[in-house]
RNA sequence: GGCCCCGUCGUCUAGCGGCCUAGGACGCCGCCCUCUCAAGGCGGUAGCGGGGGUUCGAAUCCCCUCGGGGCUACCA
């Protein structure tokens, strides 16, 4: 059983993305529940939309939670026995424990002011002792029954800060899923788990709600990232002294940056790749990037088949220790990889879906021309040995695909045009115009290329480069050069999957008008 | 400052005392193929943070040190 509970503070993180990928598959793999934690006592930080955001990011990355409050995919909400699952709809539960606490004299109301709190931490760092609120600085972990009435009366705001049994300097161990044996010093603060009373909803904080929900949850096992790490003592702490069972933890080093010579964690403010919607946006494909993070997680699945990394439960003993860099690079090699084996359809439902939310105009092209996308998508893909990487993300199609689409091409009208690579205009319009006149369609690959050669060879161009560069100046270009004539009347660009296979998807008459188009402009 | 985590090519890593003159993948570079690009094939580049030990032998064990990261909040 494993819990996953981000905060509603801004846009998904990928490694908020990665967290949870991590905890479903471990609890999915013991067959254990996954549960999706709202974690919102923070209402400063709050942002509008949270939850719509959540919903779609773990929509899109088939993270559906088995239980939640979310309706996510085509599950109804609130799935599980233990709701509510927004930390801000438990505030009854968390007092009643508190209370509870209270009365054990295991926690106690305290009403020290900011300022308070700033002299004692002050007075701390002169006397270069631990900063915190325990033993003898802790003003009112001892004050007697009549003062708290007081204060209480007075109308003072106060929190409620938890007895720690702790003394400074004393020492904890615990066996961490992922890193074994870890040894630190023990808890001695008491730190407030109820936040003021000065809020409309009493809201607890992490380490409180931890506790609580994690027990009732039926959490045992808690996967969350390193900086938690710390925590641990304090957390302990807590399950004991409410009674209940101790969690297991599994601290996951977090997603880094490279920023000049060194790493860092990855930001949110600083970093667009840090966000859920970077890749969705992008539209890097949901596999891939989930087999690029399981090969984070688990070094050895990436060295495995997709298909076969996908369906290989994480293990927690193969996970590093070091906190690895997010390459985005490494990310497109893997998609590429993995458009290319996906059949055409697949590859156009893919582009459909992503154009869908962001980029509708390729919706219409699409529907408008079945065929046509069929036949392109379909170049240098079906029986080749080797399929084209064209596409590493489905906002690649446009740049990548788009000229097959009479609504997405742009007729190169002008033969002094920077892409004819500085031949002369008049032989470029002489050469497009001729190309036109004698365009012979059918025929296989190698028949279709003679009539370039012959094109080229009737227009004076080189037959190879080793001619060309012998005397340059007897040729006013290579077989490469006139090749490029037609590569750029048709497709608009120097680069083109094989331009042979590209006039078949395009059809005779297409490809006549687009030379035609370029031989009768002016100039 | 205190406590904690981490440290092998640019990146992700394999390595758990001899199989390592350190292997793979991505990137980068070159060559081949070739009408362009991509793909593909072949080759190359580059690393054990540093210093001491232990040992016949260390990337692997120990100590110190340096570097990076985290915690030290009524943020999570």
């Amino acid at each position: 059983m494993t819990r996953f509970g981000p905060s509603p503070t801004g846009f998904v993180h990928i490694g908020g993305l990665y967290t949870a990928m991590v905890s479903r598959d471990l609890a999915h793999s013991t067959d254990g529940v996954y549960v999706l934690r709202i974690e919102d006592t923070d209402q400063s930080r709050e942002v509008e939309g949270a939850d719509e955001q959540f919903r779609r990011a773990f929509e899109a990355f088939d993270l559906v939670p088995d239980e939640g409050d979310l309706e996510i995919g085509a599950l109804a909400a609130p799935r599980g026995d233990y709701g509510p699952y927004h930390q801000s709809a438990r505030a009854a539960i968390y007092q009643a424990y508190v209370r509870e606490l209270m009365r054990q004299g295991k926690a106690y109301p305290d009403f020290a002011t900011k300022d308070e709190l700033a002299e004692i931490s002050g007075a701390q760092r002169t006397l270069k002792l631990p900063t915190g609120y325990y033993g003898r600085w802790a003003p009112w972990r001892d004050a007697s029954p009549e003062d708290v009435q007081a204060a209480l009366d007075a109308g003072k705001p106060w929190v409620a800060r938890f007895r720690s049994e702790g003394k400074v300097g004393e020492r904890f161990a615990f066996t961490d899923r992922l890193r074994g044996r870890v040894e630190m010093e023990d808890n001695h603060n008491d730190v407030v788990i109820l936040k003021t009373s000065e809020s409309p909803v009493r809201l607890p904080t992490y380490h409180f709600a931890h506790a609580v929900d994690d027990h009732l949850m039926r959490t045992n096992l808690v996967v969350r990232t390193e900086e938690w790490l710390s925590s641990v003592p304090t957390h302990r702490q807590l399950f004991a002294a409410l009674g209940f069972e101790p969690v297991d933890y599994a601290h996951l080093a977090p997603l880094m940056k490279q920023e000049g010579g060194s790493k860092r964690k990855l930001s949110k403010r600083k970093d667009p790749e840090a966000s859920v919607d970077f890749y969705l946006e992008a539209g890097f494909p949901v596999p891939a990037v989930q087999y690029y993070l399981r090969g984070l997680a688990n070094p050895r699945l990436a060295d495995m088949p997709l298909p076969e990394a996908l369906v290989t439960p994480l293990r927690l003993d193969e996970f590093g220790l070091a906190g690895p860099l997010v390459d985005t690079v490494k990310l497109s090699d893997i998609s590429a990889d993995h458009i290319a084996a996906l059949p055409g359809p697949d590859v156009l439902a893919g582009v459909r879906v992503w154009a869908a939310e962001y980029d509708p105009e390729i919706v219409k092209v699409l529907d408008a021309n079945p065929e046509l996308a069929a036949a392109a998508i379909d170049v240098e893909r079906v029986g080749v040995e080797n399929p084209r990487k064209d596409l590493a993300k489905w906002s690649d199609f446009r740049e990548a695909y788009g000229f097959f689409f009479p609504e997405l091409f742009t007729d190169v009208t002008d033969p002094a045009d920077e892409r004819f690579g500085g031949l002369d205009p008049s032989l470029v319009r002489t050469v497009a115009a001729d190309l036109a006149d004698t365009y012979t369609h059918d025929g296989d690959q190698p028949t279709w290329f003679q009539q370039i050669r012959d094109l080229a060879s009737r227009h004076g161009f080189a037959p190879n480069p080793k001619t060309y560069k012998k005397d340059p100046d007897a040729y006013p270009g290579m077989l490469r050069d006139a090749a490029n004539v037609a590569r750029v009347a048709i497709t608009g660009a120097q680069r083109s999957p094989d331009l042979y296979e590209v006039t078949r998807a395009l059809g005779a008459d297409e490809v006549v008008r687009r030379l035609r188009a370029l031989a009768s402009s002016a100039g």
